[in-house]
DNA sequence: CACATTTGACCCAG
DNA sequence: CTGGGTCAAATGTG
């Protein structure tokens, strides 16, 4: 249930408690002529060590990464052939002549972030961020020495879940996987998780290791679908000591990024909104589009094959957006492990605007 | 058997 | 042309 998040909150709401009381202490030393500096200077590292702590605490759950501008803003909407979208892409032609050219290439826009697991620990697949995806394609790409994995929704051709995402492993920085989101879910998945959904994604994780190393092979994709509890809290606690999640902009402009990331690029054409959201499952599952499936009715079986313990890794750092036409949605708990000045205070710390029409993924001739 | 992953071919932008 | 993204047939897996 949602114990967990209460848990985790908790936990949080006590380290920053315990800053605060910490400042407090300071401040009242600063008066005190009798206070020295050792003691002042130890009641700050505890202040710093709470602070990291608590952040910690919300980066493994989470992180943003994103820029709307860079790719030029002239637009990427292209009015070229119209993609697949809802219906079936390009009905099997089983034409192996003109295998008509609509496989357009649409821009990319898309955000990436980097996500550190540390190894040694058994489960490293917290990569997965609550939906379920459907690998459709892998590539090696120039310098990464590591072959590219391209994910899309698992329900693309059930409701046009456009949703798209690829995942990459640093070369050198084995541990570091940058995984890179295009497109927004149209689906519902990430909405009710109260029972961690996992994806599948950690699952090319082993595999990854697998082709690599040849070793590390628990070949525990499926565990018991059901039995979705909760798992020792160790093991959170496990997971926010070991996961690491740092966005980053390709663009290497972070330092530009950050600041202005305060969407006030608000391009005439584009318009986002950004939800600072805590790691609180049940929370964002409220606003997640508690949308029903849009042309098909039903969804398909929603077991998401939990890879078992993992029960929790459900961080839902679903990210969302989408081109100019449609808004922006970021839903993030925190960013920036290294967050040098970053003030990011979401203001917006509410629910999402209610409209949040699922742009239906089919228009986008 | 119904999925998902694998993998080489295909397609497109630069 | 090359590099990178996608498709789809073949293959895996539960």
């Amino acid at each position: 249930m949602e114990n967990m998040g209460d848990w985790e909150q908790k936990n949080l709401l006590h380290e920053l408690a315990q800053g605060r009381e910490l400042a407090r202490q300071l401040q009242g030393h600063l008066n005190l002529p009798s206070s020295s500096h050792e003691t002042r200077e130890f009641l700050v590292t505890k202040i710093l060590t709470s602070y990291e702590k608590a952040l910690s605490m919300l980066q493994w759950s989470s992180s943003v990464g994103d820029q709307p501008q860079h790719t030029g803003g002239a637009g990427f909407r292209k009015s070229e052939s119209p993609p697949s979208l809802a219906g079936s892409p390009r009905s099997e032609d089983s034409d192996p002549e003109h295998r008509d050219a609509s496989r357009k290439r649409k821009a990319v826009p898309g955000w990436t972030q980097q996500v550190r697991v540390s190894p040694g620990v058994g489960l490293e697949g917290p990569l997965d961020d609550g939906y379920s995806w459907r690998k459709y394609g892998q590539k090696d790409i120039l310098n990464a020495k590591y072959p590219r994995g391209y994910y899309r929704c698992t329900h693309r051709n059930v409701q046009g879940c456009l949703a798209t995402k690829q995942v990459q492993r640093s070369d050198e920085d084995p541990t570091v996987f940058e995984i890179t989101y295009r497109g927004r879910h149209t689906c519902a998945q990430g909405s009710h998780i109260n029972p961690p959904p996992n994806a599948s994604p950690e699952k090319q994780e082993q595999l990854i290791n697998k082709n690599m190393d040849g070793q590390l092979q628990h070949h525990n994709n499926h565990q018991p679908p059901q039995n979705h509890q909760q798992p020792s809290q160790e093991m959170l606690l496990n997971f926010q000591t070991t996961l690491k999640v740092q966005t980053e902009n390709l663009d290497t402009k972070m330092e530009q990024t950050f600041p202005s990331f305060h969407f006030a690029s608000t391009s005439n054409t584009e318009k986002q909104v950004f939800q600072a959201s805590i790691m609180d499952s049940n929370f964002v599952g409220s606003y997640s589009p508690s949308f029903v499936s849009p042309a098909t009715s039903g969804a398909n079986y929603f077991s998401v094959s939990p890879s078992g313990m993992s029960g929790f890794g459900g961080n839902q750092q679903h990210f969302q957006s989408c081109d100019s036409e449609l808004t922006e949605i970021i839903s993030a708990a925190t960013s920036a492990t290294n967050s040098p000045t970053v003030g990011f205070d979401f203001p917006f710390g509410q629910e999402l605007d209610p409209n949040f029409t699922f742009d239906n993924p089919g228009f986008f001739s």
